[in-house]
DNA sequence: GGCATTTGCCTATAGTCTATAGGTAGATGT
DNA sequence: ACATCTACCTATAGACTATAGGCAAATGCC
């Protein structure tokens, strides 16, 4: 009997690609297990449960996505910096749509608070600074820059946006122009 | 042998209810039955399936939300219309959770093209109309304010809004404020 | 190198959910 | 009153989660 050399790390890798290829609510222990083709069984030993493992693909989707928009933004300020930001987010959220899907799946709050969520917030301040925005405003923007750009990739990937000829790519860069405009105006230098 | 009196339309309405109290994702057949105290076999005479129970869900959540949306707007214009409209729809995913969460289930194309989603759409065109806007901009605006919505309803029950003192509520405001104001300026009368 | 220990994957089993087939009793219509 | 229909039933099978206990491969120690 050859071992099939399972271990949180690579099950979680594993569970991600099945997510991008059929959809995060396609991940199943028993999916995984033949992936690997090993017994549903024997992934207890690594993993605690089911929950476990879409928690930890969930933490690994927001490692990746802060990692990528944290290469974006880097070296770049104002609007070059948003948009850096916000097309790091949604290229990602297309090219991993079940990891993205992930990315939200409900974290208890103390495993929210040691995830990489909190770099994204961090960051969305960072962008912020270009714009000279003055607290509460501050958080108030990052908020709302977080429920556009979140938005924006969850009714793109459900397809909202297939229903007319002008391309979504088009109302995207329309909409970060508004953004940067409309921030612009507020800043309070 | 008392008869329990189901129908698709019975079953759908406790659907719901299940789904705002427990989440959509614990919405089964199974759950059902002993909601009603009757085996699981005996729903597949009114629903083809379970995928038939969730599809009549999101059905009926984007019905009443398009019911309340059209409510909130009617005999308002502008800024009024867009707060109303943007109150209606937090306002419904916040009392039911569960329904809003069903709102986003993925209907195929016919059925989708068949839905109250296209009821949303027109509202906010509607709406758009108090901001004098130009094809493409009027699209690419309702694109970016269903984003907008939909993203804060969203993170907001995910509880992406807790971890600092200010409330949701004044990140609303200013969020709708800062929305009017740039469409205003944006506007081509 | 041989032996004990650890551990990775196994079988067996139970509970839950979806789904189908076929049966029976209550409702309905004439 | 009787035939028909249909709402709900039992029985069953397949998929997924999860636990318990077993065996063999890997590892550590002398």
């Amino acid at each position: 009997m050859v071992r099939a050399g399972l271990s949180p790390e690579r099950l979680t890798l594993a569970g991600a690609e099945l997510a991008d290829e059929a959809g995060f609510d396609q991940v199943t222990l028993s999916a995984l297990a033949r992936r690997f083709d090993v017994k549903p069984a024997s992934l207890y030993s690594h993993l605690k449960n089911s929950h476990e493992l879409k928690t930890r693909i969930a933490l690994l989707a927001l490692e990746e996505l802060a990692d990528r928009v944290a290469d974006a933004v880097a070296g770049r300020a104002g609007r070059d910096a948003l948009t850096a930001f916000a097309n790091a987010y949604r290229d990602y959220a297309r090219a991993h749509p079940g990891r993205y899907e992930a990315a939200r799946y409900r974290l208890d709050p103390q495993t929210a608070a040691a995830s990489a969520g909190v770099r994204h917030a961090q960051m969305t301040r960072a962008i912020l600074r270009g714009y000279d925005l003055a607290e509460p405003d501050q958080t108030h923007a990052v908020r709302m820059l977080g429920s556009v750009f979140h938005g924006y990739a969850t009714l793109e990937a459900a397809g909202a946006f297939d229903h007319t000829d002008i391309a979504a790519q088009q109302s995207w860069a329309w909409t970060l122009d508004f953004l940067d405009t409309a921030l612009r105006s507020r800043s309070t230098p």
